[in-house]
DNA sequence: GACCCGGAAGTCAT
DNA sequence: TATGACTTCCGGGT
């Protein structure tokens, strides 16, 4: 077990990561499990709920989670929430553990937990709502009692619209219904963020389950582009709410369910063709378009149109990302590695030049389709090799061509298929055939590389994002 | 010294 | 077991 010197991310989200232990938690934090919380302020919540708000949370649209927090601000003198990160439904928000809470509203979490486990235990006393598989009685199970345990992930899906009007209608529907925060960003082309898109976008009908949903459903994911040009963000980088889980460095975090709930960072991506989160180049599409900007002083478009962006915060970016994958010590050097992968399958480019600068080379819907068409590489056909050195060369001169932009693309985002590639581009020439000596388990790859690799590095220039990204506006 | 590059090996999830 | 997508480490260049 490794231990991770941890450093919180620099940056806007600091102040609002919590520490490790609030005042309160330590009050709460080896209850036993079903035993009722001591006595509290919270006694008589119930009673005191806002008129029309339904006492079994878990019937709690989104405006009522509003009305519930706000009420909770007042009546127990917490610090305001950012609602923001509250854009979810009341099945969502009882899904969240108490740290979930906490990270969203720091001090207030275990109070808002306690509030939401007295309602739920008295609706569920009283019978209003049928035991749901999301329900936080049903996901305690698993894992051990720990105060830093964490219940999994549960599987995001469609939730309808915008409402429930039943909550045994819904968790018959999609029994792992919720919706999700961050807020929807649901924008004038009926586009919104992918994650957000799980939850709010209206083509993402509620039956369809997230398998078919994730492949479907990629020309519209992550894929916020739709916006145009790049507007400076205007909020200042403390209003930047990130809602980095507190990276405490605690045993049960490298636990496998641990691992998964960690996702709650961005919970509204679904699961996909890979899938133990999001993938690099989406995180930063997220974090890049981010409906209310408010991750700039991470990450920002330079110029959204050519897909180019800058690393505002390294150092941050790279915990945030961390922090995602649940490798805590992730730190800009390895974040960069990866991006450095990117390169060669001509999802990313550098910007010569210029530091912390990169730029896609596919839009965001090229990217997710890609993710899906596996089959596709095996149809490719080679185009005309172009020598690294001259792939070099076009990068430092940031030539956009003007040839023609090609249709098909690299389809295969595999960074270990093109290492053998990359080898024999470095000590003979790029056509060189493969070595005999090379491992079977790479053979197929390899070849899948070679495709990959021999695109003209000109198709996936600035100006094809560009032509993409405007394509997507049209069909949009 | 920070950034950047890319090889190599390992990890983890599917 | 194979594969994808990194993660980790590192040596070297700018």
């Amino acid at each position: 077990m490794k231990v991770v010197s941890l450093q919180l991310p620099s940056g806007p989200s600091m102040e609002r990561l919590p520490l490790p232990f609030s005042p309160t938690e330590l009050l709460w934090r080896y209850p036993l499990p079903w035993a009722p919380p001591p006595p509290s302020p919270l006694g008589d919540t119930k009673a005191q709920l806002p008129a029309g708000l339904p006492p079994e949370p878990r019937l709690w649209t989104r405006e009522d989670v509003s009305v519930f927090l706000k009420w909770c601000e007042r009546e127990f003198d917490l610090p305001n929430f950012d609602m923001d990160l509250f854009q979810m439904n009341g099945k969502a928000l009882c899904l969240l553990t108490k740290t979930d809470l906490g990270e969203r509203c720091p001090g207030a979490g275990d109070v808002l937990h306690n509030v939401l486990q007295m309602l739920v235990r008295d609706a569920a006393l009283l019978g209003r709502v049928p035991s749901s598989p999301v329900t936080p009685t049903a996901r305690a199970a698993p894992y051990p009692p720990s105060p830093h345990s964490h219940p999994p992930t549960p599987t995001w899906t469609v939730d309808g619209f915008h409402h429930f009007h039943s909550a045994a209608a819904a968790a018959a529907a999609q029994p792992n219904s919720v919706t999700l925060s961050p807020a929807p960003s649901v924008d004038s082309s009926g586009s919104p963020q992918r994650g957000d898109t799980v939850t709010y976008a209206p083509a993402y009908a509620p039956s369809v389950p997230p398998t078919t949903q994730a492949a479907s459903s990629g020309s519209n994911h992550s894929d916020s582009d739709e916006e145009g040009q790049y507007a400076p963000p205007p909020r200042s980088p403390k209003e930047a709410p990130i809602t980095s889980p507190a990276p405490q460095n605690h045993p049960t975090q490298q636990h496998p369910h641990y691992r998964a709930q960690h996702r709650e960072f961005f919970p509204n991506d679904m699961p996909e063709s890979n899938t133990n989160g999001r993938l690099l180049w989406d995180f930063l599409q997220q974090l890049l378009n981010d409906p209310t900007q408010r991750y700039t002083n991470y990450i920002a478009w330079k110029n959204r149109d050519t897909g180019v962006f800058k690393i505002v915060d390294p150092a941050g970016l790279a915990k945030l990302w961390g922090i995602q994958k649940n490798h805590l010590s992730m730190n800009y050097d390895k974040m960069s590695r990866a991006l450095r992968y990117y390169y060669r399958v001509n999802i990313l480019r550098k910007v010569q030049g210029e530091r912390h600068c990169y730029q896609f080379l596919r839009n965001p819907t090229e990217l997710k389709n890609i993710k899906n068409i596996s089959l596709l590489r095996q149809q490719m056909s080679p185009t005309r090799v172009v020598p690294q050195t001259l792939v070099k060369t076009e990068m430092k001169e940031e030539r956009c061509d003007e040839e023609t932009v090609d249709e098909e693309m690299p389809t295969d985002l595999s960074m270990s298929a093109s290492e053998p590639w990359r080898k024999r581009a470095r000590s003979d020439t790029a056509t060189a055939p493969p070595s005999s000596t090379q491992h079977d388990k790479h053979r197929i790859s390899t070849l899948i590389g070679d495709n990959m690799i021999m695109k003209r590095e000109v198709d996936y220039s600035a100006e094809h994002y560009a032509l993409n990204l405007k394509s997507e506006k049209c069909e949009q």
